[in-house]
DNA sequence: CATCACACTTGCTTTTCGCAAGTCCGTATG
DNA sequence: CATACGGACTTGCGAAAAGCAAGTGTGATG
């Protein structure tokens, strides 16, 4: 299980004690872009994440209130993840990373037309995106945990259902 | 020694290749925020960079285009690492991470007026940053490399011309 | 030419990753 | 109501990377 090794108060240590990995943001890309939401879909991403190194970084995103789990009626043993508000709050992270990558990459697959909106449009490309990701379309119900499982820090109602 | 692993052209992906750890974009902070030019400015860091980790770390950023040496006729045996321009292009990456933390992190010690001056005003905020960043200062002469040491990438003269 | 600061190396222990196989659990099926 | 099934993990183990402490090399400096 990897640890949150806090070391100081610095921003930029914050933010990758939470997503300083090789995999997290994957997930993330995955959840705001590719429209994976399953534990399978997850493991299918050509990158090919490892299944006991995903299943705890759902766990840690979930602790972390970056992702939330829902299950999924409509199919046996099923769940769903989505992204909380803090999760799509990485969005402008996401972009400006796709942005570099686009510049810097000889051999990137960055869309063209995205990367053009990107630099010309943002704001906008950045709310439709939101838009796309907010609210949490609810046709299912959030899992439950009894006390001595995992995720400590819940998600706030509140945050949710702001904007 | 860290190794790239690309396993796919995802943009995303790609950037995690360079910089999907717990340490890597420290540096790039202490090169861009914190005025630190040195290795052993780097290991002072409050976060405590392990010296072997820290050398992996720079031998990488060099490798990868983001960082260049030069020796420092000052100091005995010294040496300065400056950003390249790829690696000052990591800048947006870093003001949204700084911009998440600071919105996410009730402990966070980002400076109040910096993160203000983040949402009203990003554009000249960015623009100062970069002109503190370049042109890299060249009081010191870029570090010979015998064809067998490692940095096979250089960066471009033109690259870092530009702009 | 002895000393010192700086920039790393080296060796060892611990943690995390990567990979393959196995388990659990809530439906669906007969 | 027993059994199969798909999805979501867990377990075990070898390899890679991180963490820690101590040591080495090298170019000034006194």
């Amino acid at each position: 299980m990897k640890q949150h090794r806090r070391k100081s108060d610095c921003p930029v240590h914050f933010g990758l004690d939470v997503f300083g990995d090789a995999w997290t943001l994957l997930i993330v890309r995955d959840l705001m872009f590719k429209g994976r939401t399953s534990y399978t879909d997850f493991l299918r991403a050509e990158e090919g994440i490892a299944t006991n190194v995903l299943a705890d970084r759902l766990l840690r995103l979930e602790e972390d209130g970056i992702v939330a789990k829902d299950s999924d009626p409509a199919r046996a043993g099923g769940s769903r993840y989505r992204l909380t508000a803090k999760g799509v709050d990485l969005l402008p992270i996401m972009l400006e990373i796709i942005s570099w990558s686009a510049k810097h990459d000889p051999e990137t697959a960055a869309d063209r037309a995205f990367v053009r909106r990107l630099r010309t449009n943002r704001q906008a490309l950045e709310f439709e995106i939101r838009a796309s990701l907010l609210p949490p379309r609810r046709s299912v119900v959030p899992t439950q945990r009894t006390a001595s499982t995992r995720p400590a820090r819940r998600e706030q109602d509140t945050a949710e259902v702001a904007r």
